[in-house]
DNA sequence: CCATATATTACGATTCCCATATTATATGAC
DNA sequence: GTCATATAATATGGGAATCGTAATATATGG
C-alpha cells in the first residue's frame, strides 16, 4: 500500500500548482487590465459583478475586501469608462444598484480569448468523467478559498 | 454517445470555477497582505521569489508585469519590513540579487494555514490516481496562463 | 580608452487608497 | 407624526503607490 505516499506527494504538487496558477492568473488579469486602462481590482470587481449579478457598493466592497470609500473611487472610474451604471433603488433610495454594461465587456472577452482556447485544448485531452471530477475539485477549492478569506476578513 | 455534450458542459463549468477560484485566491491573498501591512503585489513578488529562488529586479519585474522603477518602490518596502535582502552581484556589480529572508515568511505560512488544511481535507477525498490527474491539469492550466499572459505582455 | 549598452535607482507628476466627516434616507420608539 | 438612531453612499484630504524619464554605476567590444 504505497498509494498513501503517492497521495501525499500529489497533494503537495497540487498545492504548488495552485500557487503557480494563482500567480499566472493574476498576471494575466494584470495584462488584460493594462490593455484596457483598468486596475487589477477593477477587473476583479467586474468579474464579481458578472458572476453575482447587480449588487450594491457595500456588498461588492465586502466581496472584494475593500473599504466602501475605496469602492466609490473604483466605481467612478468604471462608470467614466462606460463599464457600469449606478442606479438608485426606488425601494430604498439610499441604496445603489451597480450593473455591468454588456458593450465593453466583449473587449475583455476578446483579450481572454487566448487563455480560453488554451483551456479548451487542455480539456479536450480528458474524458467527460475526468472533466467532471476536475470541475468538482475546482469548485470545492474555490469554496475553501472563500471560507478562508472570510475568516481572515472577519477580524479587521 | 452523449459524453461529447457532457464534456462540453463540464468544460464550461471548469472555466467558471477557475474564474471563481482566481477571485477567491486573490481575495485570500489580499486579506493575508492586510494582516502583514503588505500590498497584494508584495505577496505576489514574495511568492515568485520563493518559487524561483533569488533573482534580479529586472527579472522579477518581467515576471510580475511591472515597470522596473515600480519594483524599486516595492523592494524598498519589502526590505524595510525585513522580508528580503538586496545583494550586489560581485561578478556584475550593476546587478542585484533579491533573496527572501526565512524569518518573516513563517508568518505568511501561518496565515495560509486555514486554506492549507482545507486543501488537505479536499484532497483526502480523492484516490492517488485522481490526485495525480488533478495535479497535471493544474500544472497545464498554470502553463497556459503563463503563455497567454506572456503573449499579451509582449506588445506593450 | 572610449562609445555604447545594460542594471538599478532617484525624482517628479499623477493617481490611488482609505479614515473621517457629510448627506440622504430608512426604521423604531414613543 | 416626530425624533433619535442606524444605514448607504459619497465628498474630502492626507499619505502612499505607480510609472515615465533622467541619472548613476558598471560592463563590453572595438
Amino acid at each position: 500500500m504505497e498509494s498513501k505516499q503517492t497521495s501525499r506527494r500529489a497533494t503537495t504538487v497540487i498545492k504548488a500548482a495552485l500557487r503557480d496558477l494563482r500567480i499566472q492568473l493574476a498576471l494575466l488579469n494584470h495584462q488584460v487590465g493594462g490593455k484596457l486602462a483598468l486596475k487589477d481590482i477593477d477587473l476583479d470587481c467586474l468579474d464579481v459583478l458578472a458572476k453575482h449579478g447587480p449588487m450594491t457598493p457595500s456588498a461588492l466592497a465586502r466581496q472584494v475586501g475593500l473599504h466602501p470609500a475605496t469602492l466609490t473611487g473604483i466605481l467612478d472610474r468604471l462608470e467614466r469608462g462606460g463599464w457600469i451604471t449606478r442606479d438608485r433603488d426606488p425601494a430604498d433610495r439610499r441604496s445603489v444598484s451597480i450593473r455591468v454594461l454588456p458593450d465593453r465587456n466583449v473587449e475583455v472577452y476578446r483579450l481572454y480569448r487566448g487563455m480560453n482556447r488554451a483551456m479548451d485544448e487542455i480539456c479536450a485531452d480528458y474524458t467527460a468523467a475526468e472533466l467532471e471530477l476536475i470541475a468538482g475539485f475546482l469548485q470545492r477549492s474555490a469554496d475553501a478559498g472563500r471560507t478562508s478569506a472570510g475568516k481572515l476578513g472577519q477580524d479587521s
